[in-house]
DNA sequence: GTAGAAGTTGACGTAACGTCAAGGTCAAGC
DNA sequence: GCTTGACCTTGACGTTACGTCAACTTCTAC
C-alpha cells in the first residue's frame, strides 16, 4: 500500500497548466497518440497521472527546441535515438539560420538601393533560360565534365536560389547596356567593372570553375555567334551583345592570360 | 502599328518557365488577386502579358526576400511604402534569427549533456507555479513596483521562454537537493555555486533587478516559512528548503552585503 | 434547482502552394 | 476526320501544430 504525497490525477486543465501549455494541445496529443490520458471517465473525461506529466515535460522540452511531432514520437518511443535525432535537427537549425541571414542580407541591400533611391524593381521583364538547351554545345565546346559540374550546381540551387541567379544576370546585361549606351570604352575602367562581375558570375555558373582566358573570350565570342544569346543582350540595345564580347576579351587578356 | 519584337503573350506555363515558377503559383496568385491574367481566352485560358511578367517578377522577388502575399499586395498596389515594409521585415527576420540561435544555442547544450552521459530528460514531474498568486504578499514584502517589474518580465515572455524558466527553477532545485543529499556544506563551494544560478535566475525573474543581501535572504527564509515553498522544494527530499535557506544566507552575507 | 466552471467532440482557419483527379481543348500526324 | 499527347481548366485534399469558435454535456457549489 502506497501513500500518495502529491496529487496522483489531474484533470486535462490541471496538467495543462502545470507543465505551461493549454487542454487544447493535449487533446491534440492525444489524437496524433503522442500522449494518451492515463485513464478517461466513463463521461469522456480526460485525466493524466504522473507519468503522463513526465511525458508531457519531454514532449515540450522537445518542442522548445524546435523538433517536430512526429520526431517527437521516435524519439520519446525509442524509434529514434535521441543524439542522432538531435543532431539531424541541429543541421536543420543551420541550414534555416544561414537561410535568414541571406535573406537579411538582401532586405538590407535592398532597403539601402532604396535609401539612395535606385529602382530596386525592374520595370522590364527577362527571361530566364533554360541551359539545358544548350547541354550538348557545352559538352562539344568544353567537355562533359563542364557540363555536368555546371548542372549539378544549377540543380542544388533551390527555387529562390535560381530566380536569384536569373536576376544577377539580367542586372549584369542592363549594366553593360547602359555603359555601351554611354559611349564607354569596353576594355575601360567602368566597363571592366561590370566585366569583373560577370566574370564571377560565370565562375559561379560553372559550379565555382574559374574560366580561362580563351573560354572567357571563347564564350563571349559566342554571345555574338549565337543568335539565341545574342538576341538576349542585344534586347537591351543593338550592339550590346558585341560590346559585352568586346569587354571580356579585353578582361581575359588583362586579367585571365 | 507598332511591331511587337518579342512574344507579346504567353500561357500560364511559358511566364512560369520564364520566371522561374509553377503554374500552380500563377493560379493561387490569380486566385488570392494578387496577379491577374492579361487576357483569359473564351476556353478559360490564362494569358500574360508584359506587364504581367514584370508584376509577377517583382511578386517573386519580394517573395525571395521572404514576405507574405499580403505584404507583397500591399507595396505592389502602392497600399504600403516599400521601405516601411521592408524595414518591418527585416526586424522580423532579425527577431526569427534571435529565436533560432537560441534554439541552437540549446539543441547543442542538450546534445554535449548527451554525450557525457547525463540524463538530459527529467524522470521526475514538476509543476509550474503562477506567480499571480503571490501577488498581494510580494507587493506587502517588496513593494507594487516590484511586482509590476516582474509581472512585465514575464508577460514579455512566450510560451517556450516560460517553459524554459520553470526549467531552469526545476534543475537548480533539483541540483541543491542532491548536495544536500550528499552532505554538502551549504555555505561550501559546491552549494554556493548553485545559489550563484540561483541568484541569477531570481535576478531574472525580477526582470533584471539584481536582489539585495536582505532580500535575498529574506526570500531564502520564505521558503521554509511559507508551506507552499516548502512543499515546492521539500518534495525533492525533506530539508530541501531549509538547506537552501541556509546558502542563500551565507551567499547573501558573502556576496551581497 | 440552477448557475457557472469545465469537459466533450467536431470543424474551420492558418501560408503558400504541391499534388492528384477528372475532364475539356488544341496542334499535329495519319 | 480521328487519334494521341501536350496543355489547359476547376476542384479538393495535404502540409504544421494547434487557436478559436460552436453546440452540447457534465460536474460543483450555493
Amino acid at each position: 500500500m502506497t501513500v500518495a504525497r502529491a496529487k496522483s490525477e489531474w484533470s486535462i486543465h490541471q496538467i495543462a497548466k502545470a507543465a505551461g501549455t493549454t487542454s487544447r494541445a493535449l487533446r491534440h496529443y492525444d489524437e496524433r497518440e503522442l500522449l494518451k490520458p492515463s485513464r478517461v471517465g466513463s463521461n469522456g473525461y480526460r485525466y493524466y497521472d504522473q507519468e503522463s506529466l513526465v511525458r508531457l515535460q519531454r514532449i515540450l522540452l522537445l518542442r522548445d527546441l524546435g523538433l517536430g511531432l512526429d520526431a517527437i514520437a521516435e524519439v520519446l518511443d525509442g524509434e529514434a535515438d535521441s543524439r542522432t535525432a538531435l543532431r539531424a535537427h541541429l543541421d536543420w537549425l543551420k541550414a534555416e539560420q544561414a537561410r535568414l541571414a541571406r535573406q537579411i542580407a538582401s532586405v538590407s541591400r535592398t532597403l539601402d538601393a532604396l535609401e539612395k533611391g535606385e529602382p530596386i524593381m525592374a520595370n522590364e521583364a527577362f527571361d530566364g533560360f533554360d541551359h539545358t538547351q544548350y547541354k550538348d554545345e557545352v559538352i562539344e565546346r568544353w567537355g562533359k565534365e563542364s557540363y555536368e559540374r555546371s548542372d549539378r550546381w544549377w540543380r542544388s540551387l533551390d527555387d529562390a536560389g535560381k530566380r536569384e541567379f536569373m536576376r544577377t544576370q539580367e542586372s549584369i546585361a542592363v549594366d553593360y547596356a547602359r555603359a555601351y549606351q554611354a559611349g564607354e570604352d569596353p576594355a575601360g575602367e567602368v566597363a571592366q567593372a561590370i566585366t569583373q562581375r560577370h566574370y564571377e558570375w560565370i565562375t559561379t555558373a560553372w559550379g565555382d570553375k574559374r574560366p580561362s582566358a580563351e573560354q572567357f573570350a571563347g564564350l563571349g565570342q559566342m554571345y555574338v555567334d549565337d543568335p539565341r544569346f545574342t538576341q538576349n543582350y542585344d534586347k537591351h540595345g543593338d550592339g550590346t551583345a558585341a560590346f559585352i564580347r568586346d569587354a571580356m576579351k579585353a578582361y581575359a587578356e588583362a586579367n585571365l592570360a
